[in-house]
Parts: structure tokens; C-alpha cells; sequence
RNA sequence: GGGCGAGUAGCUCAGUUGGUUAGAGCGCCUGCCUUACACGCAGGAUGUCGGGGGUUCGAGUCCCUCCUCGCCCACCA
């Protein structure tokens, strides 16, 4: 226990952080004991968030710092709460990204992968991640985040790759994963193929080309001699195949059957009607065909049976690939597509056949890692069938097993998911999960198989393993189970899975999330979670998202080393909104961040004033206190304390759904990050320090009793109020919680990390007639400054006798705060009996009306503008005449009493007597003020 | 092209089922170094609640429409 003495003057974070992080993991505050789970025969309900992981590469910036102080909020508050709550932190192997990395060293070096190898290289970024990854995991802890760090996970850990290929080997085995020959997506700079979610739109400008092609007609048949097709990437017809109109196009009807030839590559193409992929409205109503790049033409191309040439090379360069015979002439031959249109544009109006080109917007797909325009490409690709994986998964959203928070993505989700079609799980990389299917060249066996395969198993000849791996989403959406064990039936697993919430950003809800919840329902016949929390993207006061690449960055390790962690945490949460993005500005820290410092050392200033006012001996316990011994004050704070549990609860919500399903009235309740730290820190600040500390002051300095129970409410309720706050401001309320006079029955000291959540007492009702005392004060203080009043200045205030007041004695009030008023308004309230009657004595002054109905005099002879404070009440009350006027009316309006619900009607009847007897009261004052 | 969200004080945002004088933080103005706190205390100013129309005694709140931004989805070449 540090003596008060030792505590400074100043909260310094950057001398007590780290300390005190290093205190709750070597005590083990942070390690979730399986034994203590429901699950596995524990008292206590689990409660588990897993980490999205991080890039094994990645450093931390503010998207994190958000993500993690988020989930770290929500941990905390569960574990106080006394669950065995575990959060499980780890890292991602990022494949393409990873892999990026390492070639941009290469690059500096002038190597390529392929200089080196694949065996080099995979060993070379083994070594680099384990050097340099999970930097961002220690990186964590300055932020103060309560993870598990026994239970660290790596995506590409020998355990996790286990877990990788045994979910690969049950799809294969139940015909859910399959090899397909067909259309993908291409990042030419990766070289790899990617999934539909991993290619990303961006509208952007482009041109449409009318290319004219030369009719062939069908022999005996006249009709146009040239057929027109718009497109927008010209240097792709050389791979064209076809040309292809709608069945029933008026325009094309004699065409139908013959061919044309294709330009510049001199070879014969039919042309032929199909319904489906053709839009008769579009550009000319002809379509040209390259089944080998493009998705459609590909679709259209199967139909009709037609060749599939290739004329780009995987790198994009224009090529006679697989069926291409000698299409692409040597004078196009290695050009980059990009150049090759340009080329192919000016070959084609030499010849003539460029009829027109306009101007035409449309969405390219960009690969998200790279932003390479990608290429669409005809290739062998793995895929799972995912429409009986998404069944289940669009199931329990619907059905309320899992909601989404914000709703509006539960629409977004459901329509992605209608809509899903194969997942492409296979990459041309080389870090990542190698795909575990051997294939045998000897017998054409192929084998997918949980252990390395060295012979075949149906003919005993050598095989060979896929060369490519897995799309780094395919260990991810494994996480959530395969962090606890899985596919060992492990007590991990069966303590802590099914988990609670995953809180990440709405970028990856299709790419990570929804596929976590396939894959639970997959692997585990379970969902995931029952909570999706996705909350927005940092950006800068521009909007523009944060990044390192475009400079607007803020490291979250330089508001930590100046701000302290504390600092930065409460910003994040404070101004945070369901589902909104969150702005910082990156060239003024101290606008950001200064806020949450103010809220510690305001904190610190508290406690700084409690330890020197209240001394470090045990204090009673606040049950333990005869309720007569009580102040006003102190059975206000109580009351105020009990508020504050209460909103504070309500803003986070329930944990979790009971019995498996969210309840309507629960469905969209909770998790309010933001209101819950409202509450805390107006507890805190306005009520706490404001009001209550300034009561109390005077009573510390005394002796006896009321002093006692003074130091003990004082120590109750700061203690409490530093156990609704430590979720998010932890570090500060741990220093001070040490540091608290201990309540007599409450001798186990221990971390706030782990101490109970605060209860709401019942005893401590709604305390009115302090209620009063401060809005005495608050009036008496906007009439000082509002006329001027030195502080050096008396005023007197006269509380009026008053029938109508629910204070049924007044002047008690009076009599016990008269100290505190004095210090807070400078002004002197005397208490006056029934027969005295200031208001109509010389008449000048300011008449108050009290929320209970009591009146509050003030005189202020010569210096009060009587006309003014007349003119405005007398606008108020005009005002309330007329609302009061029309509400009287629709009451007595039988088209409304006849049809309204009774319920209504009700809440209307109170409403107007409410404002009879408000109108009374303001009509009393108006008299007053007016002399009328 | 389809869907969704947002537009409230200079900035970032709250505003529950329509109802007293539309709120908070930061910033700004005034007065205070009152022995917990100037990273503070007290007080104050600032809003045609995006525009227009409608329902209603009454609209920031409900309906229609338009404008502006943002996001998600999409095989019109």
C-alpha cells in the first residue's frame, strides 16, 4: 500500500504503464482457466472474443488501436463481471501480403522469387516473420490489451495447419471442395488468381470501341456486309472465338449462322444468337467472344462449345497461349495489355475498322492487395461449393442466432450471401498452406490427404503435391475453433467454443466474417459467435481513410509515449457511434487525444483529493452505515452511483442471447461503447467532482461521525466509479485502485482488473431535496454573472415559504448545505419563516421557480432589469398557453378521444395537467416579476 | 444499374415513442491561479436541425420529393 504521500502531483502514464501491465500477466490476470468455464463443469459463464488477427507483418496503426481497445472494452467489462473471459490473440501469415513483402526485398536486390527459388524463398520469409512478426503483438500490450497470451495463435503454425488441411480434406472427402477449369480473376503482378471478394471495383473512365468485323454470309444469303461490336478492352479480340447476338435482334437476323472475320488476327469466327448473354440494348447489340477473359464470354463460349484461346500471359503481356495458335502477331507479341490496346486501337483504324470510340464509365477490378487492374482468365483453379455451406449460415442470421451490429449490415450480409457462388481457394503463391493433394502421374490418381503423401496409394508410383497453396482467407475462417484446438477435440475447445463477439470493420465482412460463420457451421455444426460487431474506419478530417502510404497517418505509439495509453483509449471509445467512422486529426494529436488526458488527470486530482482529505486507514463500509447517519449528499451521490450503474449497464447491453436466440428487445441492445463511457465519465466529473467532493469537503475537515461517513460514502463511490471506468481507462484506475483506503468488510485488495462490477443498490432512492440545493446554487450563480456580482459580494437568497413545495420543510435544506452553498455561490441563504414574505416587500429582485414548485428570492435592488426578466416570462408563458390551448383542444376533440388508444389518451391527460400546473407556476412568477 | 447510410453550433457527434428554452466534447468569449485539479472552476454566445412540399393543434423527429456526400453490391460487353 503507497502512502498518499507518494502520490505525485501529476499522473505521469509513461512511468506506470508498461509497470503495470507487466503486474496483471506475470499475476496471470489475463489467462482464462478452462476449469472455470460452465462448459467443462466451472461456476463461470465463458466469455470469448477472438482477435482478428493481425498481418504477421503489420505494425500497429489506429485501425487497430480501434479494433483492440474495442474488444479489450468489452473483455474487461465481462471479466469484472465475473466471467472467465478469455480473449485469444494471434497473428495472420497473409499470404499475398506476406509475400509482396519479401519480393519488394528481392526487388531491391534485382531478384525475383524465381532467381531464388521457391525452397529459398519460403524459407527466407519464414526467417523474416520470425524475426520481425508479431511486433505488433507486443504492441498490444502498450495499449493495454488483456489478451491471453498462452494462447497465442499463428495461422501458419504447425497446430493451425493441421486444422487447415483436415478442413480441406473433409470438404474434399464430402465432395464440397473440387478442381474447376474456368474464368477467374488474375493480378498480374502477383501472378495469381484471386477470389470474387479479393477483386474490388472501382468505377473508373474508359472508352468504348465500336470495332467493325467483315461478314462472311452464309452461301445463297444477302445482308450486311459488316457486323459492329462494342468493347471496351479491343486488345482482347484476338481471342475472340465468336461473335454472338440476341436470337431475336431484328438486325442480325440473316447473320445468324455465318461468320466474320476477326481483324488483325485473319481467322474465321461464327456468329451465333444466344439469349441469356446477350443484351439486344447494349452498344450494338452484338457481343464479341473471348471465353479465355471474360466471365461471360466464357459462360457463352461452354454453351456453344467454341475454343478457348489465351492471349495474355499470366504477367499480361500479350501472348499465344493454350489454343492460340498464331492469333496475336509478332508485332503485338510481349506488349503489355495496356500498350497492346492502345496499339491494337491505331491498327484497327488503319485497317479502317474502328468505327467509333466513346467515352464510357464502367467498375474495374482492382486486386485488393496490390491494386493491379486484374485480369480475368480462363485457368484451373480449386473452389469449395459453397451454396450448402451457406445455407446454415444464412439461416442463423435470419433466425436470430446471430445478429449484426450496425443492423443495416444484416441486409448486406443476407443478400451477399443469396447470392454467393464458389469460393477460388487456390493461389499461385508460395507462402502460405501448400494444398495437400498429391497427384500421381503414373496412374493420374489424385489424392487429397491429411499426411504428406510420398507414393500413390492406388498404383505405388511417385506422386507430386499441388504446387499451389491456399487463399490465406482459408486458414482464417478457421479461426475461431482452430485457435482452440481443433480438430483435437481439446478442453480448449470445449470450454470456450462456441465464442461471443468478433469486432472487426465492415471490410471484411465477406472476405473473413461471413466465411467464419460458414466454416463454423461447417466444421463445428455450430456458429461462430452470436455477435457480429463491426464498427468504422479511422479517417482523417478529410474523411480520407487513414494510411501509412498516403501520410495521414497517427501512430498509435506516439499518442501512447505522449498522451498515455489510458488517453488514447478514451478518445477511440468516447466519441464512438454504432457502426460509425471515427475522425482524428492527424496533424493536431492534442485536439484528438488532450481529452482523454484531461478525463485521467481529473481522475488523478480525485484521488489525489481523497487520499489527503480521507487519510488511508479502512474506512466503514457504506452497508455497514447507520441510513440515518447519512447526509443529503451523500444519499444523493448514492443515488447518483446507482444511475450511473444503470446506464452504464444498459449502454452495454446483454452478453449474450438466452438460450441461443436474440429476443427482440434484446436484439439491437447493448454494446453502446460510447454512452456507456458518457455515463461513466459524467458521473465522475459532473456529479463526483462537481458536486460532491465540494460537499464534502467541509465535513472531512470536521471530526467525529459525520465525518466518518463521509470518508467511507467518499471511498464507496470513487471506488465504484473507478470500476465502471477501468474497461476503458485502465492503467489510471488500477494506480488509484491500490492506492484506496480499504472498506472495512471488503479486505481482498486485489487488481480492479478482476475486482466486481458495481451493483446497483436499491436502498439509495432519488434524493429531491438536493436536487433543489443545486438548482438553488446553479440560478443564483447565472445571477451573479449575469448582473456582474463580484465574487467578493454577498447575496442573500430567500427560500419562500411555499404550500406547493415537495420539500415539506423547506429551511432543513437550508440549514445543512448553508456551508456548501457558501463555497460554491459565495451568497448566503437565510432560511425564512412563514410570516416573512420577501417577494412582495420591496419587489425587486429575481423570483426562481425550484423544479419541486418552492420559490427562490433573490433581492437585487438597483442592479436586477426587472422589464427584462418580466419580458421573459411572460414569452414563456405565452408560449405554454398556447400548447397547453391546442393539446386541451385535441382532448376535447371527439375525433381524437374516439379513435386514439386509451393508452395514449392517458399519457395526453398527463401531460395536460403537468402543464395546468406548470402554467400556474409561471403565470405566479409572471405576477411576481410584473406586478400585476 | 441495385441497395444502404449520412447531412443538427466553427469541428466531431447525441437527440429514445412527434410536445417545456434542440444537447455534449473540442474551439470561441467573459470572469476567476477559490490549498484535488489552469490538463482546472464558474458563466456565456453561436443552429432558417441539407432544400422544398405534406400530415398534425404542434415536426429535428412521421410521409413525399429534390440536392450533396459516403459505403456496400453488380458478368451491360
Amino acid at each position: 500500500m503507497a502512502s498518499m504521500t507518494e502520490i505525485g502531483t501529476q499522473y505521469d502514464p509513461a512511468a506506470t504503464e508498461s509497470a503495470t501491465y507487466r503486474e496483471w500477466e506475470e499475476a496471470g490476470v489475463f489467462t482464462a482457466d478452462l476449469r472455470r468455464s460452465r462448459r467443462s463443469g466451472g461456476d463461470r459463464e465463458p466469455f470469448v472474443i477472438v482477435m482478428p488477427p493481425p498481418n504477421v507483418t503489420a505494425v500497429l496503426h489506429m485501425g487497430h488501436g480501434l479494433n483492440n481497445t474495442v474488444q479489450d472494452v468489452i473483455v474487461r467489462w465481462r471479466r469484472m463481471r465475473g466471467d472467465e473471459a478469455l480473449w485469444v490473440p494471434g497473428t495472420d501469415h497473409a499470404g499475398i501480403a506476406t509475400q509482396n513483402v519479401i519480393e519488394k526485398q528481392l526487388a531491391s536486390e534485382g531478384k525475383t522469387r524465381f532467381d531464388i527459388g521457391r525452397e529459398a524463398f519460403v524459407a527466407r520469409t519464414t526467417e523474416f516473420v520470425g524475426e520481425t512478426g508479431g511486433t505488433i503483438l507486443e504492441q498490444l500490450r502498450a495499449l493495454g490489451a488483456s489478451c491471453d497470451w498462452n494462447r497465442t495463435a499463428y495461422t501458419l503454425s504447425p497446430e493451425l495447419s493441421r486444422a487447415v488441411r483436415e478442413a480441406f480434406v473433409q470438404l474434399y472427402e464430402r465432395g464440397l471442395v473440387y478442381r474447376g477449369h474456368r474464368v477467374i480473376h488474375w493480378c498480374s503482378r502477383c501472378l495469381t488468381s484471386l477470389s470474387d471478394e479479393e477483386a474490388e471495383h472501382a468505377e473508373e473512365p474508359g472508352n468504348l470501341y465500336h470495332v467493325r468485323y467483315r461478314v462472311i454470309a452464309p452461301a445463297g444469303t444477302t445482308g450486311p456486309d459488316w457486323i459492329t461490336v462494342a468493347t471496351t478492352r479491343p486488345e482482347t479480340m484476338l481471342g475472340d472465338v465468336a461473335i454472338a447476338v440476341h436470337p431475336d435482334d431484328e438486325r442480325y437476323r440473316t447473320v445468324i449462322g455465318g461468320k466474320a472475320l476477326l481483324p488483325i488476327a485473319n481467322v474465321e469466327i461464327p456468329i451465333i444468337a444466344d439469349a441469356e448473354g446477350v443484351d439486344p440494348a447494349f452498344g450494338t447489340g452484338a457481343l464479341k467472344i473471348t471465353p479465355a477473359h471474360d466471365a461471360n464470354d466464357f459462360e457463352i463460349g461452354r454453351r456453344h462449345n467454341l475454343p478457348m484461346p489465351v492471349i495474355l500471359s499470366p504477367e499480361g503481356r500479350m501472348d499465344n497461349g493454350a489454343e492460340a495458335d498464331h492469333r496475336v502477331p509478332s508485332s503485338l507479341l510481349g506488349l503489355d495489355r495496356f500498350e497492346a490496346r492502345e496499339k491494337v486501337v491505331e491498327m484497327l483504324r488503319e485497317l479502317g475498322q474502328l468505327e467509333k470510340v466513346e467515352p464510357h464509365s464502367h467498375a474495374v477490378r482492382h486486386c485488393y492487395r496490390c491494386d493491379t487492374v486484374v485480369e480475368p482468365r480462363l485457368s484451373d483453379q480449386w473452389f469449395v461449393r459453397i451454396k450448402p455451406l451457406a445455407e446454415p449460415a444464412l439461416a442463423a442470421v435470419r433466425e436470430r442466432r446471430i445478429r449484426l451490429l450496425p443492423e443495416r449490415w444484416e441486409a448486406a450480409y443476407i443478400n451477399w450471401m443469396e447470392g454467393i457462388r464458389d469460393w477460388n481457394i487456390s493461389r499461385q503463391l508460395w507462402w502460405g498452406h501448400r494444398i495437400p493433394v498429391w497427384y500421381c502421374d503414373a496412374c493420374g490418381e489424385v489424392i487429397a490427404s491429411r499426411e504428406d503423401m510420398e507414393s500413390c496409394t492406388k498404383c505405388g508410383g511417385p506422386v507430386r503435391q499441388d504446387d499451389d497453396v491456399l487463399d490465406t482467407w482459408f486458414s482464417s475462417w478457421l479461426w475461431p475453433f482452430s485457435t482452440l484446438g481443433w480438430p483435437d477435440r481439446t478442453s480448449d475447445l470445449a470450454s470456450f467454443y462456441p465464442t461471443d463477439d468478433l469486432v472487426t470493420a465492415p471490410e471484411i465482412l465477406f472476405l473473413w466474417v461471413s466465411r467464419m460463420i460458414m466454416g463454423g457451421f461447417a466444421f463445428m455444426g455450430e456458429a461462430p459467435f452470436h455477435t457480429v460487431y463491426l464498427h468504422g474506419t479511422v479517417r482523417d478530417l478529410e474523411h480520407v481513410k487513414m494510411s501509412k502510404s498516403l501520410g495521414n497517418g497517427i501512430d498509435p505509439l506516439d499518442v501512447i509515449a505522449l498522451y498515455g495509453a489510458d488517453a488514447l483509449r478514451y478518445t477511440v471509445i468516447s466519441g464512438l457511434g454504432m457502426g460509425a467512422d471515427l475522425m482524428l486529426d492527424p496533424n493536431d494529436l492534442e485536439k484528438s487525444f488532450a481529452p482523454g488526458r484531461n478525463f485521467a488527470t481529473k481522475l488523478w486530482n480525485i484521488g489525489r483529493f481523497l487520499l489527503s482529505n480521507v487519510g488511508t486507514g479502512t474506512v466503514k463500509s457504506v452497508a455497514a452505515l447507520d441510513p440515518g447517519t447519512l447526509a443529503r449528499t451523500d444519499r444523493w451521490i448514492l443515488h447518483c452511483l446507482n444511475e450511473a450503474i444503470s446506464e452504464c449497464d444498459a449502454a452495454l447491453g446483454p452478453a449474450r442471447p438466452q438460450g441461443g436466440v436474440w429476443k427482440a428487445n434484446e436484439l439491437r441492445a447493448g454494446l453502446r461503447l460510447g454512452e456507456y463511457v458518457e455515463s461513466a465519465r459524467r458521473f465522475v466529473w459532473n456529479e463526483l467532482a462537481d458536486w460532491y467532493v465540494e460537499a464534502v469537503k467541509l465535513r472531512l475537515a470536521g471530526s467525529g461521525e459525520d465525518r466518518e461517513v463521509a470518508r467511507a460514502v467518499l471511498v464507496h463511490v470513487f471506488g465504484a466509479a473507478l470500476r465502471l471506468l477501468h474497461p476503458v481507462v485502465p492503467f489510471i484506475t488500477e494506480t488509484l485502485w491500490r492506492r484506496l483506503p480499504l472498506e472495512a468488510d471488503d479486505a481482498t485488495p486485489g487488481f480492479i482488473a478482476t475486482a466486481a462490477w458495481p451493483a446497483i443498490d436499491p436502498a439509495h432512492g432519488e434524493e429531491r431535496e438536493f436536487e433543489l440545493v443545486r438548482e438553488a446554487i446553479n440560478a443564483i450563480r447565472q445571477l451573479r454573472a449575469e448582473y456582474a456580482i463580484s465574487p467578493g459580494d454577498q447575496i442573500t437568497a430567500q427560500l419562500l415559504p411555499d404550500a406547493g413545495g415537495a420539500t415539506a420543510d423547506g429551511s432543513a435544506i437550508l440549514i445543512e448545505e448553508t456551508q456548501l452553498i457558501q463555497r460554491l455561490a459565495r451568497c448566503e441563504m437565510v432560511k425564512m419563516s412563514g410570516e416573512s414574505a420577501a417577494a412582495e416587500g420591496d419587489g425587486k429582485g429575481a423570483l426562481i421557480l425550484l423544479g419541486n414548485g418552492s420559490r427562490l428570492f433573490v433581492p437585487l435592488s438597483g442592479v436586477i432589469d426587472i422589464d427584462r426578466e418580466c419580458a421573459k416570462a411572460t414569452t414563456e408563458l405565452a408560449k405554454l398557453d398556447k400548447q397547453l390551448a391546442s393539446l386541451t383542444a385535441r382532448l376535447a376533440n371527439p375525433g381524437f378521444t374516439g379513435r386514439a388508444p386509451a393508452e395514449v389518451i392517458e399519457s395526453e391527460r398527463q401531460k395536460e395537467q403537468e402543464w395546468t400546473r406548470r402554467r400556474g407556476q409561471l403565470a405566479e412568477k409572471v405576477r411576481a416579476l410584473c406586478g400585476s
